[in-house]
DNA sequence: GTCTATAAAGGGATAGAC
DNA sequence: GTCTATCCCTTTATAGAC
């Protein structure tokens, strides 16, 4: 799999088109457009089709996240600074989309392609996230050890700010919004 | 707009479909295959279409959420206690699926539906929570005073928590998971 | 109210010339 | 590597008989 430059701009141009439209309102005209090739050339750099151009980005893409995310949480100490890290992160890359593309995207998969996208997001994500609850667990800062559950909220809470963040604008930034949700988390809504 | 047997029949059957692969996935075969008649009858109960039909189907629920959603939090008094009820609704009316809705079907609907659909959402789902948050704002139990951050949070959460409840299935149950997570809003994790 | 038949459009994918 | 042309399938929606 030789990466070519055109290969990388096919692959950058599907990046956006599918984290903005989702994997099922994205067609391949319209990622040959956004190139600025034809349709049928796609199928030179990608002959898996569209199937494989997914799985292509997304597997890129997770592989991007758990680069920065781990760099960006092995800067900070403690709970909601990494958290904080994680979510500057997050709203740097965004939209996340997690949830929808779990629900809506990754169904019309094939089974094998379903796990990799599973294996590569929970390797990518889900896992250095984990990894920061469960030190602060070992550190008596939470008070009950869920790692799993917290993650997941985490991530909810984070695919939340992230499309609210980009359509009904508030008067707050996505980061302060993020910075409220993660003291929330932490310290909780009772003053 | 007649009620008659078939046409709920149909409107049942297409939410169901609805809610559990979206908009997108569903195709108006699959609709009629559920209901037990042809396509092309389909288009005498709801001649708008697919589109109709969902939007048919999205104030239904969403005034089902309204009604179920009020009389089950002024069953009860206190944040915490108020959220928990609003969680067994979901629950029980499970999945929500609120942000994948936004963010893949709703785009593909004509602007008027759009608003459509956001408006009542909002009074359906939205409104119900807010006050909670700002009758608790009210009584000095939460810290500071932002309810629309508070609602989106809380919905991300139920939304990751019956999308991951329903998939994965750790060991604790959907109530449980929520119960955690409420606690984790109004308590915070620190211990 | 439900059916068969079919139109019209769009999508993914391939063949083969250049 | 990119093009034009085309195939094949699915999907929404309509026409008109029963």
């Amino acid at each position: 799999m030789v990466e070519t430059e055109t290969r990388t701009r096919l692959l950058d141009a599907a990046e956006r088109l599918f984290q903005e439209h989702g994997y099922g309102a994205v067609s391949m005209a319209d990622v040959a457009a956004a190139v600025g090739i034809r349709k049928a050339s796609l199928y030179h750099h990608v002959p898996g089709g569209k199937e494989e151009l997914f799985i292509e980005v997304s597997v890129r893409g997770f592989a991007r996240h758990h680069e920065g995310l781990t760099a960006a949480l092995a800067r900070e100490e403690g709970l909601e600074p990494q958290l904080r890290a994680a979510s500057r992160w997050f709203i740097a890359h965004a939209p996340l989309r997690l949830l929808a593309t779990l629900q809506n995207d990754v169904p019309a998969l094939s089974p094998e392609n379903v796990q990799g996208f599973g294996s590569r997001m929970v390797e990518g994500v889900w896992e250095p996230l984990r990894e920061v609850f469960v030190a602060a667990a070992a550190r008596g800062d939470v008070r009950s050890d869920k790692p799993d559950t917290y993650v997941g909220a985490f991530l909810s809470l984070m695919d939340g700010v992230t499309y609210t963040g980009s359509q009904l604008n508030l008067d707050e930034s996505m980061e302060e919004t993020a910075d409220d949700l993660i003291a929330m988390m932490v310290r909780g809504l009772t003053p």
